[in-house]
RNA sequence: GCCCUUGUAGUGAAAUGGAUAUCACAACGGUCUUCGGAACCGUUAUUGCGGGUUCGAAUCCUGCCGGGGGCACCA
């Protein structure tokens, strides 16, 4: 199943778009060429053709063979809406072009400005259950920039899909047990430890046990510290009590500290955590009770042959008796599934897991109905550097704390210095407008692609960027601010004579397009399309702040342009809030 | 080898099968006695190659070429 299937219901949440399909569909019933017909309505790029645009004639050309144009004027001259449409123009090859009555618009953004924060978003009336997995870092190495656009990631979806309406169940299933912590707790064990090391900073404690890893990484290779570890890890899993084990427990408790941390910089509250070593005994006891059904015994470990379903084959026990991380992903489901009823599941990893989610997938619908279409994995693309995968177990990989630092270092340094900010409010700021940054970055990347990361060019401050969509809200809400606006309803009767100007209507005809923008992000999940949104609006908006005075105006200019002013600031702010970034009020 | 994915100005990206393919960065030039210049306006340059489907293709299909990833005990 694909989750388009899932969000079938009310794709179209603008109006104008609805109500324009349906005049179309009624014209062309009334001239008996068709009952039912899928055409586009779209918006033209080019606006001085019109707001919206149907290709409906051109469909329509082949099947009655006639000139589309022909046709495309037929269909025109019997649709009429006189409270909606301003004019319809039919133009070559064969579109329908409409143009809406300003007045339209001009309701929208009194809309707006009612329902404020909730304006773009919708309610369901039995909304559904969806789960979001992400972040899923390892307790025993450091969170990396892949961990980092995961975090990010998943944090807009669970925002899009509760805009949408549905009751959204943020979680972490984190690593804290398996090979990998075996490593980290061997390598922690060759030195002894610094003496304060329980007091050092939480991020400089992460990088110590991040550097354990990457030597045992190394060290791996040497048949006799393999065995060393391999024992480590079986008395993980046993739950022996041994020097090592309580070491690991020791390194599980500081990386916690660490990614909480993280996770509350980044504005990150889940709402359930899942421990990988919670669902390992489950892991087992699943595998073992479907060997020869859907799992088979091969060289003494127990595995699927997903030959037979077109897939490849993974392994599930190891040989020497340990779930791997195959058979802890199907406890996984299950324990989510007990613990919430879910209507859909979905598990945001690196694209390197698309084939091995299928197989995952494949074997829990087999195991249990209950699953069918309701288990999903969506993967996001890398980060590369250099066009090349960065290895964590060659300490190549970038730290996402150093990411973060040097992020909230080039924002404090972009804070001008004859802004009297005190420093507690310099500091809230540059962190703000880097989270910004990073997120907006990231997220406007089309979701299963790579990203390139050049450290040079990462965090970007103008242009296409974050802090630039929130420096065009701080200054809507400076010019509000001077206002002295106590009423902003007051001003709505100055929108029937005011708001002539090219950029005005440009930046209010944008604000309408917001709730389809949400809407589509959701179904499509695809958050970079409320950052192309957000960043268009930003420009209509300077654009209109450039040649559009609002304080020193006539009243009923002031009084529109307030509004205006308002409106836009709103879905800033809504908008923004999709991708998980907050506003500021002065940068 | 098999499978997945990707290829768009110098660089990084966008574009529901639509009309003249947008942006940013970089380079060059302009706007201002700032409702906050992290701004606004302008100039230059782009769909890997070959077929096909379509009224219409960056987008769908196909072949080739290049990048990234996966394919047994690691997550």
């Amino acid at each position: 199943m694909e989750i388009k299937d899932f969000f079938q219901e009310n794709t179209t949440v603008d109006f104008a778009e609805k109500h324009l399909r349906g005049l179309v569909a009624e014209a062309i019933k009334k001239l008996g060429i068709a009952s039912a017909l899928d055409f586009m309505l779209e918006h033209p790029a080019e606006e001085t053709r019109g707001d919206y645009a149907a290709n409906v004639a051109m469909v329509l050309a082949r099947q009655l063979k006639k000139n589309p144009l022909e046709i495309a004027n037929a269909i025109a001259d019997k649709v009429s809406s006189p409270t909606l449409i301003e004019k319809i123009e039919v133009r070559a090859p064969g579109f329908i072009n409409f143009h809406l009555k300003q007045a339209y618009y001009k309701k929208e953004l009194a809309e707006i400005l009612a329902q404020k924060e909730k304006y773009g978003s919708f309610e369901l009336n039995e909304p559904k259950k969806i789960m979001v997995e992400f972040g899923q870092p390892n307790t025993h190495k450091a969170f990396h920039i892949g961990h980092l656009r995961s975090a990010l990631s998943g944090l807009a979806l669970a925002k899009l899909f509760k805009n949408s309406g549905y009751a959204v169940i943020k979680t972490n299933y984190y690593g804290d047990i398996g090979m990998q912590t075996s490593k980290t707790t061997w390598g922690m064990a060759q030195k002894a430890l610094p003496e304060d090391f329980d007091n050092w900073d939480k991020h400089k404690r992460m990088k110590y046990i991040d550097d354990a890893y990457v030597l045992a990484s190394e060290k791996f290779a040497d048949k006799k510290i393999e065995i060393e570890i391999r024992k480590i890890n079986r008395d993980i899993y046993n739950q022996k009590d041994t020097a090592a084990t309580r070491l690991h427990q020791k390194i599980k408790k500081w990386s916690l500290e660490h990614l909480s941390a993280v996770f509350a910089d980044l504005g990150i509250v889940y709402d359930k955590q899942y421990p990988e070593s919670e669902v390992s005994e489950k892991a087992i006891k699943i595998v073992e009770e479907n060997i020869g059904g859907i799992f088979e015994k091969s060289e003494g470990a127990i595995i699927y042959n997903g030959e037979k379903d077109g897939l490849a084959t993974w392994v599930f026990r190891t040989s020497e008796g340990n779930p791997t991380y195959s058979a802890k992903d199907l406890a996984l489901a299950f324990q989510k599934f007990e613990d919430y009823d879910l209507d859909l599941n979905i598990t945001l990893t690196s694209v390197e897991q698309t084939d091995y989610f299928k197989a995952v997938i494949k074997i829990l619908e087999t195991l249990d109905g209950k699953f069918k279409g309701k288990y999903l994995h969506i993967p996001f693309g890398w980060v590369l550097r250099a066009g090349k995968k960065t290895a964590s177990r060659m300490g190549g990989s970038v730290k996402g704390t150093d990411i973060l630092q040097e992020a909230y270092k080039i924002a404090k340094t972009k804070i001008k210095e004859l802004k009297d900010y005190n420093k507690d409010e310099k500091g809230e700021i540059s962190k703000k407008v880097a989270l910004a940054g990073l997120k907006f970055l990231i997220l406007s990347h089309e979701f299963h692609k790579n990203i390139n990361y050049n450290p040079q060019k990462f965090i970007n401050f103008e242009g296409f960027s974050g802090p630039f969509i929130l420096y065009s809200y701080v200054r809507a809400r400076s010019i509000l601010q001077k206002s002295h606006t106590k009423n902003l309803e007051a001003k709505l009767p100055s929108l029937s004579s005011g708001l002539k100007s090219e950029y005005e209507l440009k930046l209010l005809k944008w604000l309408a397009r917001y709730p389809q923008i949400a809407r589509r992000a959701c179904v499509e999940v695809s958050p970079h399309l409320v950052c192309n949104y957000l960043y268009e609006l930003s420009q209509r908006f300077n654009q209109f702040y450039a040649t559009c005075p609002v304080l020193t105006a006539s009243e009923t200019d002031k009084n529109a342009r307030l509004a205006l002013t308002a409106g836009a600031a709103q879905v800033l702010k809504n908008a923004l809030g999709l991708l998980g970034i907050e506003t500021v009020e002065k940068m």
